[in-house]
DNA sequence: CTAAACAGGACATAATTGGTCTTTTAGTGA
DNA sequence: TCACTAAAAGACCAATTATGTCCTGTTTAG
């Protein structure tokens, strides 16, 4: 249970790399991927996401590759695994309060509210440069 | 991320019903699946696991059905989920030291353990007794 | 014996995961 | 402008997991 995709494990593996780069140093998706051991293609897919919201910046043709959209110290790890595996959810009814039909009836609710609030709040205090050892 | 399967939900309705019922007295499988709202024949399958570690007690034949293995107090929000959605391991390299071959490199690793074991600790702490509102 | 009730395994189906492949778009340099 | 390079984007596909159903036991009370 709980257990990271590894969509989610590629993700930090990628951008931790790339927070280890010499900073605005463009790296190429490919050498990113054959340094930290994930299929090119898959990985190009989750750096597509990082663009999207800004973790990474990307830019195309000749020269091209990426670079980090931030400085490392900016970015956590709680952005970088909520970019790629959707929100901290541990139970459906955790999402708002009329969803979860028998709310009021549902003891379990506050529990899983308490684990999800815990666990984002580890993660959002862990940034890309304690990850990448600067 | 981090969301409970069906099966971890269902497992919860049932045996928070189970635990709300009068000491001893002996349930019917098919009144918890239709109190819960449960597919009878999955639920049957979650009460098998509880059944094995002895969360609940089954008996079989005419006049058969399932008591809650031990006082409610004595049962953890922890042990019910670990029951059926297997261990709580938020990533793989979790599991032990010698299987994350890059552990050496692996600066998150130790945020997994954290997390892990918070997680833990909120789930350990609330019983059914909690949960049934006893 | 018979009906009630759980046990356990085989099976079915849908969703999710973990990819690959192809085409398009954008930028570089000759 | 032309050729080349590299990411963007989307179609596609295989394997696994989730979510059940079904059928055949086995146990037990009466």
């Amino acid at each position: 249970m709980m257990e990271l995709t590894r969509k989610g494990e590629y993700a930090i593996r990628g951008i931790v790399f790339l927070a280890a780069q010499p900073t605005d140093q463009i790296c190429l998706l490919s050498d990113i991927a054959s340094a930290v051991d994930v299929p090119q293609t898959f990985l190009a897919k989750i750096f597509q996401q990082f663009s999207k919201i800004g973790l990474v910046r990307s830019y195309r043709g000749t020269g091209g590759g990426f670079v980090l959209g931030r400085p490392p110290e900016k970015i956590t790890l709680l952005e970088v695994v909520e970019a790629v595996e959707g929100p901290i959810i541990p139970n459906r009814c955790v999402i708002g309060e009329g969803i979860c039909s028998r709310s009021n009836l549902c003891n379990v609710h506050p529990v899983w509210i308490s684990v999800q609030d815990k666990v984002r709040d580890i993660l959002a205090k862990v940034t890309l440069k304690d990850l990448a050892g600067l």
